[in-house]
RNA sequence: GCCGGAGUGGCGGAAGGGCAGACGCGGCCGACUUAAAAUCGGCUGCCCGCAAGGGCGUGUGAGUUCGAAUCUCACCUUCGGCACCA
């Protein structure tokens, strides 16, 4: 630091320096372990403030910094108020970029994670956070994901993990996806955004529908709407009835076999003209007729094929071919022809479906592409039943009635539903039931870089579960990972050749990964107890310090993330391990800082934004603050660093008045006088008024994540102190209280500069320092803020006319009379009387109405 | 197509039934300086007017209200999410 001693009598004071101050406060923090949390501490209230940890790409850009620096922000302003913070942080370190970059370099994954680790602890403590980073957790380290492995064999003997072999997602270069990672029309990875195909697998599932009604239940969350909104949809319940139909004898088959289907209106159920089976369901080869049966079989392969990548959308014409078989409809034993298509699931409801052209768009279309018949059943009132249809009617409507439908003719949809329903429900061909489209998470991945699923295939015994006491899996550290497209695990004999743990016979290891999603689904209850070896958690922690009190992060997770860790919560309470029914007690979704193209940030693209420059040039603080007052947090937008200037001047306003409050402006003529009609008492109240004011703001602001005004209002007050500067208040008491309060309210948002002016206030008055951030939140004097006199503005048919300043406590007649004696009022009256005279709020308005 | 969010100055945004545009950026003018930078002060929604003042203004159109950026309905634009879920 330089300090230029200069002839004047008064020393001149330095300039506000970022670089000089960050660096010596954060070791400072770190010496005197003020983040360290004692968990044990069950003085004060716990506040468990979680942030989606990063994944260990090698560099921090500007998006990490705009969830993770508010959020420290909420953990110091926690602290403040006297609560047992716990601001924990990780890497969630297995994945495949650790993998690829493996390959490129032909270097280890594990050491290109750990340096990137290494790189990113750093710049994660230039921003000034207080992390606890004694309790870090790294995912990849065998520490934590033995966890995973025995999480996994608790859910296998709790029949909640399972393996099955069907049709699943394929990306060419992650492996088998999960459902939920598969994105768009055209189906791409969410990861990588290759093509995904379709390829039968045995793989291995998490029985996650078992929750599905329990995770429609967001009661005692304080969720952001949309985010519950995706997730309801997602899992996606859907009530109706279950009818069995029976297939028709014919020349080559005897029928009689079921064929149920999933319908949400068992009251169109006369409108069924046609069945449509999807191509794979089981009876398709049955039912085919011999002299179909070559047409059928080509259809069935070409959808296999095609299905997740040819059907771009539901706009694409269908197709189908009918399997030479009918189906018998159980109400009124009409014979209709069953087809097979693949705009059928076969993965949802029964993978059958009744057609109802003339009341489902999706059948109508089916059966005008192939000439089949459309009958009205649901008829609106107005219209003539035997009316030719156009358009599919879906739509409910009142007064809608049942036509071509026997005995229901006349009844209302709904109660026709129920009735028939209930009517075939006798002899058991048809029972409610509800449907949904949430599926099993299907976790195998045939990767390299994640957890070894802990099984082992022996010709003997089948599935044998890697005993506890092997565990972990280690991943082997030097294989062949470069790619043949293969896992690598399966060309590594060390690994994949093992004894079976049941007859010690030959046998053979699991060589898929688990999801990476696995590992950042507990991880939050990890670090409660990193170190410990005896269980992945500590059963005690976990139940006082969980559900977590505010997570933060993107909500790009909404159907990933966020519902996993949902479902492991409640998986791991079913296996005994905790009590929690939600991880989340709180959730904020911060908007995402977008390139200044305007595209996503991504290193191809070109428009990541390197924080560790706008470090050096402005310092942590500055930015800190900068992407605070960007706008609302929740929002996002595309980088801009145009008004970053702007905030660096009001960190040096607040040095300024800080430090040299007797400061006269040279460029300004008024400088050091005060304002005209104000005198030092006057002036000393408007300041105290001005700070608590502020106070009870920033207070309000801070507690509803409005950063943004948070820091406008910040600079209000800061302008009002310049105004003052030099002037006969500057150094009384009034504004001391005021800088003092200042300074406390910055604390949590510009952690170094506030810490600096402290300490220096502090030295100034000859008292020992304490950090600013173990100061209690300063309590607003109600009193300081009431006036003797206000401003009414005053309408004239709602549009302003005028302004009266006015006592306080005005007696409203005495304030009517005031206005209507207004001369503005009157021009605006032009001699009409007034109608009505309305004082809203209490008098803080008045608006006059009148008619001419 | 369905679900959700958002449309306010040149720009980021504030106000969420009661003074539209807080705060900041940018711009213009001025002070300080030999000069520039930095710093400080003033002005800055649009239109008419020398001014006083007036008119118009929160995506568009209707509505509710004494009063609407804010509530209701319809539409437009835009950003996310879903992808034939019967």
């Amino acid at each position: 630091m330089s300090q230029t001693a200069e002839p004047q009598a008064r020393t001149r004071i330095e300039r506000y320096d970022a670089a000089s101050i960050e660096p010596r406060w954060q070791a400072r923090w770190d010496e005197l372990g003020l983040y360290r949390t004692d968990l044990h501490d069950d003085s004060r209230p716990k506040f468990y403030l979680l942030t989606m940890y990063p994944y260990p790409s090698g560099d921090l850009h500007i998006g990490h910094w705009y969830i993770k620096t508010p959020t420290d922000a909420i953990a110091r302003y926690h602290r403040m108020h006297g609560e047992n913070v716990f601001l924990p942080i990780g890497f969630d370190a297995f994945g495949l970029p650790a993998e690829n970059a493996a390959i490129r370099n032909n270097i280890n994954p594990r050491d290109w994670t750990m340096a990137n680790i290494e790189n990113m602890r750093r710049q994660l403590r230039s921003m000034g956070a207080t992390f606890d980073w004694e309790a870090e957790v790294v995912t990849c380290e065998p520490d934590y994901y033995r966890w995973n492995q025995w999480f996994f064999l608790k859910f296998l003997e709790a029949g909640l993990a399972y393996r099955a072999t069907s049709a699943v997602d394929w990306c060419p270069n992650d492996g088998t996806l999960a459902r939920e990672q598969v994105e768009g029309a055209d189906r791409h990875c969410w990861r990588c955004g290759a093509k995904v195909e379709k390829r039968d697998l045995p793989q291995w599932y998490l029985r996650v529908t078992n929750y599905a009604d329990e995770l429609l239940d967001f009661t005692g969350l304080d969720w952001p709407e949309p985010i519950k909104t995706q997730q309801t949809n997602w899992i996606g319940r859907s009530e109706g009835a279950e009818l069995v139909f029976t297939t028709a004898p014919d020349d080559h088959q005897p029928g009689g076999h079921e064929l149920r289907v999933f319908t949400t209106r068992p009251d169109t159920l006369f409108g069924a003209t046609f069945m449509v089976l999807a191509p794979e369901h089981p009876l398709v080869s049955t039912l085919a007729a011999p002299e179909r049966r070559a047409e059928v079989e080509a259809y069935v392969t070409k959808a296999r094929a095609e299905t997740e990548i040819e059907r771009l959308s539901t706009d694409r014409e269908k197709t189908g071919v009918p399997l030479g078989a009918d189906a018998i409809n159980p109400i009124n034993g009409e014979r209709i022809p069953i087809w097979i298509a693949d705009y059928v699931l076969a993965g949802y409801g029964t993978g059958a479906i009744m057609a109802v052209p003339a009341h489902d768009e999706r059948d109508f279309s089916f059966a005008k592409r192939f000439g089949l018949p459309i009958r009205r059943v649901v008829a609106p009132l107005g219209t003539i039943a035997d009316d030719a249809v156009d358009d599919a009617y879906v739509a409910h409507a009142a007064g809608e009635t049942l036509v071509n439908s026997g005995p229901y003719d006349g009844l209302p949809a709904d109660i026709a539903g129920q009735q028939i329903v209930a009517e075939l429900a006798k002899d058991g061909r048809a029972r409610t039931t509800v449907t949904y489209r949430l599926r099993d998470w299907l976790i195998s991945r045939q990767r390299y870089w994640g957890t070894p699923i802990p099984v082992i295939y022996c010709e003997e015994c089948g599935i044998v579960p890697v005993p506890d006491e092997d565990l972990p899996v280690r991943l082997p550290d030097n294989v062949d990972y470069r790619g043949s497209g293969e896992n690598p695990l399966a060309r590594d004999e060390a690994f994949l050749n093992v004894k079976c743990p049941r007859c010690e016979g030959p046998a053979r290891r699991e060589t898929d990964t688990m999801d990476t999603f696995v590992d950042s689904s507990w991880y939050w209850y990890r670090y409660l107890s990193p170190e410990k070896s005896g269980g992945p958690v500590d059963a005690g922690l976990v139940r006082r310090w969980t559900p977590v009190d505010q997570y933060t992060g993107g909500a790009e997770h909404a159907v990933m993330h966020l519902l996993y860790a949902r479902e492991f919560t409640k998986m791991m309470r079913d296996v005994g391990v905790i009590e929690q029914d939600e991880p989340f007690k709180r959730l904020f979704n911060q908007g995402q800082i977008l390139g200044a193209d305007g595209e996503r940030m991504s290193k191809s693209r070109g428009n990541v934004e390197d924080p560790d420059e706008l470090v050096k040039r402005f310092g942590a603080d500055t930015i800190r603050l900068f992407l605070m007052f960007m706008g609302p947090w929740d929002q996002g937008g595309p980088w801009s660093p145009s008004g970053i200037g702007g905030v660096h001047r009001f960190l040096n306003r607040v040095w300024g008045v800080t430090l040299d409050p007797h400061r006269v402006e040279p460029g300004d003529p008024d400088a050091g006088r005060l304002p005209a009609g104000e005198d030092s008492a006057s002036a000393a109240a408007a300041i105290r008024m001005a700070a608590h004011r502020t106070l009870r703001d920033v207070t309000a602001d801070y507690e509803d994540f409005h950063f943004n005004t948070m820091v406008a209002k910040l600079m209000e007050l800061t302008n009002v102190l310049v105004r003052y500067r030099g002037s006969a208040v500057a150094g009384t008491l009034e504004w001391d209280e005021a800088v003092r309060l200042l300074l406390l309210m910055l604390a949590p948002a510009a952690p170094h500069i506030s810490e600096e002016l402290w300490s220096r206030l502090l030295a100034g008055r000859g008292e020992r320092w304490g950090s600013i951030h173990t100061e209690t939140w300063p309590a607003v004097d109600a009193s300081a803020i009431v006036e003797a006199t206000r401003e009414v503005p005053v309408q004239v048919n709602g549009k302003l006319r005028d302004r009266l300043v006015v006592p306080a406590g005005i007696d409203p007649a005495e304030l009517e009379r005031l206005v209507l004696a207004s001369p503005r009022v009157q021009a605006h009256l032009a001699g009409h009387a007034p109608d009505r005279v309305i004082q809203a709020g209490g008098g803080r308005l008045v608006n006059v109405v009148v008619t001419d």
